[in-house]
DNA sequence: AACAACCTTAGAGTATGGTCTATGGTTGAT
DNA sequence: ATCAACCATAGACCATACTCTAAGGTTGTT
């Protein structure tokens, strides 16, 4: 599919997807075959991968991050042992990102009895 | 309290505290029967928003979010509802992230599982 | 008095993650 | 053939959240 189709498929606009693909994220093929153009294939590898990254952003891996988890993922950059090194490492900060959070509840909690005993 | 001490206890430079307290964030008093500078001073309840501040940016808490949190806590800009609504819709952003990271812990395990079995 | 070590404001510069515009070429239906 | 609707690249522009520099004033110790 081209660049459209994704951006319909997905949700992003062209803008961000091709930020995404410069930024390394993503790869369009072009195919050989036709050479009267110069445009760009995507397949549904790259759909999920762009799900993943709106999923990955929200909880607030940056582009970088994303980028390493991609790769270890579906690349042949790493080795397996790499792999699996750089996916546990993702693993261990959503834990401490969920402990950051629960505190957070915890601290907006207190508030909220401030509030309602005006100790504030 | 000056800046500087204030920087020291909270860790942070005193060009983001200047910065946090453009923002709105904080507040220094100058003390008015001194005339001959315009030193800020900073109390206790600074050093603890301060310390506020990092946590929420560290959970993904933007400057206004955060601000409008400790508008919610220590301030007298809204009425107790308005404070107590405030906080609510915040505990229910961070039960969302909660969520989102879940997945995303699930998502990566995936992928682990994916690496092991050489699926991609 | 002089010196280091503070303080202030104003504004420039940086990194991240987009978002948009300009320019020019391609495709496909009429 | 022409016209809307696509495609590509390059680079300008934007918001957020800092981070740093410049210029000038104050304080406290020697």
């Amino acid at each position: 599919m081209l660049i459209n189709e994704l951006a319909k498929k997905t949700g992003l606009s062209t803008h961000t997807i091709r930020f995404y693909e410069k930024s390394g994220l993503i790869e369009g093929k072009q195919v050989p075959t036709v050479k009267s153009n110069n445009y760009f294939h995507y397949d549904e590898v790259t759909v999920e991968k762009l799900e993943f990254i709106s999923d990955a952003k929200s909880v607030g891996f940056t582009i970088k991050e994303i980028g390493q988890i991609l790769d270890a993922w579906y690349n042949n950059k790493f080795t397996k042992t790499q792999k699996l090194e750089i996916l546990d490492e993702k693993l261990i900060s959503l834990e401490q990102k969920l402990k950051e959070i629960k505190e957070m509840k915890k601290q907006i909690f207190q508030f909220k009895e401030d509030v309602l005993n005006d100790r504030c």
